[in-house]
DNA sequence: TGCCCCATATATCAACCCGATATAGGATGG
DNA sequence: CCATCCTATATCGGGTTGATATATGGGGCA
């Protein structure tokens, strides 16, 4: 499931070019899922070599000429076929979750400018969800159960990353917290507890 | 933020192998960034070469001889600096929603597998965050507000997800739901209907 | 009118990351 | 006694990221 998959799906929607193309990921999949340009005109390229797109360049009465790509129907069948056979992953990345287990070695000014920093990235990409659902979606094709799932998954996801850091960002100011406290003693216990055997570096017991 | 300062942060904790490096990565970041081998050994090659840590070898008692890791005064500032300069990204990448997406074209018996399997995913990660936070973690380092941070921050998102998954699913089934039965007619409608001004592709008007 | 910036549009490149694979000794266990 | 797993290091190809180059037409504004 890499960039020339998500490719095939966009051109069943009809022809695009490459730019169009990247349009439709920001729009549908932007808070899951992206790709550049660098992925995407390599991923085109191969298509076509490949037969599952064909290409044909429009001199472009508006800006520079157009290169629009079409869905053939051994494409469309390569994409269903992919599309059942796939096993799926869902994958995270976060420096900031990196950042915040390192929240005892950061400045508390730091700390709190990349707590609300997070709060407003979330902000906004909930924004930009909301505005594609209903303003920027003229065109009723985006608008079947998938895309709202898509959405909804977001939104409830988000919503709940907003939620958790709004009431827990108290408790990462330096020690302090009554959690934090009994976090040592019961440490201390656990590791006479433990039989000393192997430990070495962080793999603890 | 590479794999380079995430192997530094390791090292705060005390001195380790490029193994024990990714050990400690998949029990604190497992569920929020993941780095293998491919990424840990040239970063620590570089980093050594670069003078942040400095390397020894061990022969190993028990297994294969092990190269020692240690984090120089250098390294420890250089890290620290990062922490403090970076802003930090979070990213998802999930080839799940983009089957989500187009749920319409996939038959209904792999729909409900997929959405099994990624709920048995779900479970999993929320069980291993458990694991961690109470068996695993023997050792007392690794149990500062950050670290709870982070898995609760885990805990918070994904359960959201689940909850989500739960609730909408039924709403992917097949058209059923008023806005999909019209989507097929909608689509021949408008292909004819747009004034060919502009349109084309998926950016909508 | 002239100017600058922005959107459209294609393309490439270095740096980096991911997943798979190779190697190998010791422990575990049926 | 052999298979399998765990520890441990290392490399490689293929793919992704993010930045950059190039080009043109339209909109705003002084």
């Amino acid at each position: 499931m890499d960039v020339k998959d998500l490719c095939l799906g966009a051109l069943t929607y009809g022809d695009a070019t490459g730019y169009d193309i990247k349009k439709f990921f920001e729009s549908t999949f932007g808070h899951c899922f992206q790709a550049g340009y660098g992925s995407i005109y390599p991923a085109l390229a191969e298509l076509t070599e490949a037969g599952l797109v064909t290409a044909r360049t429009e001199p472009g009465q508006a800006g520079p000429s157009r290169k629009l790509y079409h869905l053939t129907e051994t494409g469309r069948r390569a994409f269903l076929a992919r599309l059942e056979t796939t096993e799926p992953q869902h994958k995270i990345k976060s420096e900031f979750l990196v950042l915040m287990h390192f929240a005892h070695l950061l400045p508390t000014a730091r700390l709190d400018a990349v707590l609300d920093q997070h709060l407003r990235e979330l902000e906004r990409k909930l924004e930009m969800i909301d505005a594609y659902e209903c303003g920027g979606a003229g065109d009723g094709r985006l608008q079947h159960p998938g895309t709202r799932f898509v959405r909804g998954f977001g939104r409830a996801v988000m919503g709940a990353a907003r939620e958790y850091i709004r009431t827990h960002r108290r408790g990462l100011g330096q020690p302090g917290s009554e959690a934090a406290t009994r976090s040592t003693k019961q440490v201390r216990a656990r590791s006479k507890a433990s039989p000393a055997s192997k430990n070495r570096g962080y793999t603890n017991a």
